[in-house]
DNA sequence: CCTAACGTCACATGATGATGTGACGCGGCC
DNA sequence: GGCCGCGTCACATCATCATGTGACGTTAGG
């Protein structure tokens, strides 16, 4: 690479900071555009030294990293940010993760593992140790009915009424989809009414809340 | 480790999957309990080969291997299913990681990681290939009203508000909302009216739509 | 060929939601 | 000391939805 990737670093422990600021600079495809101890001033920070990366810890006085994640990621979305933190617990890691983080690694991470990172960031990756990338899959929504035995299909809807499920979602009333699609409204009752059966609901709103949360749509 | 690992494969691309296993089998902490070109008996597969891991291709006649892991994490999910395949698409992913994938890996990825990703998933890992991790951030959702410059509170409802959407997202009529928080059924009325003139809204289908699109509740 | 599932339509009745208007007490703000 | 937003309640009217029952043509499959 002719030109090095610009690193940004926040961490407040001034050692930590001296020690990984280090690190970084002994790498020649490197250049630690800044060391700082805090975030308040994120959005300036970034708007000023134009980071490609950042070393972002969550814990730092004044103003979380994760706060600041998330007004970097306002602003400048391309820039990639890898959470650095001590912390593992499931909270920490969805909340970075919906802030917009692109990597999540622990200070426990070595040295080359860190450098590897940022490399790995660069190119569109995620890094993250182990255990946060299970945490992560982990956090996603266990669903769907398991299966056993009895193929309860419980959101096997045929095209039509998936169709009209969806209309519902965008707040048509029965008049408009029956309008809209150039069917009667006598038929689009029968639909949902077959919706409700199928997906277990008695109610538009339940039946909208259920497809919604279940991606039917 | 003085037992090794056991790993079932499945892969029904006969040249690719004599080759993996032939990786596999290379290994001297692996032990290929099974190498099988379809998933339709899955779960009598799992409890016949008690495998500690599975190598699982996506798309197979009969049965998706997507279908085939939300079988076998159903009665067995302590089994480690690392999802191996050409799809990297948005979708696949999801549906994959909500069935509950430990881990997911495309087939080009390099036989060296492959036999690497086994080890990490073994200890607590979720191997991914990096754009498939990027994906898998991705898809958390980026929410959260940001902060500074155009506030635009489109969703300043009141706390008691709130509730009362949040109650409307959960299905209840408006005497099921009056009866659950002893207020009266025109109070409800009322509340929900404000709530539609805030959200811009004029049906409960609406409001709940757009409550769970942006994260009112 | 017969059945099942789908998509279409109709009629009827009771329940629920949408909208308008008005009112009262409370607490904060200028 | 008003003005305003909030939370509460009431009455009234019309529109919409929920539910039950029944029916017809088409298509795919056993």
């Amino acid at each position: 690479m002719p030109t090095p990737t610009r690193v940004l670093l926040y961490e407040d422990n001034p050692d930590l900071r001296a020690s990984l600021s280090q690190l970084l600079a002994g790498s020649p495809d490197l250049q630690v555009v800044g060391a700082l101890g805090h975030c308040r001033q994120a959005v300036a920070d970034v708007e000023r030294l134009a980071p490609d990366v950042i070393l972002m810890d969550i814990d730092m006085p004044g103003m979380t990293g994760i706060e600041g994640l998330r007004r970097i990621k306002a602003v400048a979305p391309q820039v990639n940010v890898v959470m650095l933190t001590v912390f593992e617990d499931n909270d920490r890691v969805f909340e970075a993760i919906c802030a917009g983080a692109d990597g999540y690694l622990l200070k426990k991470t070595s040295p080359i593992r860190l450098l590897d990172a940022i490399g790995e960031v660069r190119l569109g990756g995620a890094p993250m140790t182990p255990g946060i990338a299970r945490q992560v899959l982990r956090l996603f929504p266990r669903s769907k009915a398991p299966v056993l035995a009895n193929e309860e299909p419980v959101g096997h809807l045929s095209a039509r009424e998936q169709e009209v499920l969806g209309l519902l979602v965008e707040g048509y009333s029965y008049k408009m989809i029956a309008a809209d699609r150039g069917i009667s409204i006598d038929t689009v009752r029968s639909h949902i009414k077959k919706i409700y059966e199928k997906l277990h609901v008695r109610s538009m709103t339940e039946a909208v809340s259920k497809a919604l949360r279940q991606g039917l749509t």
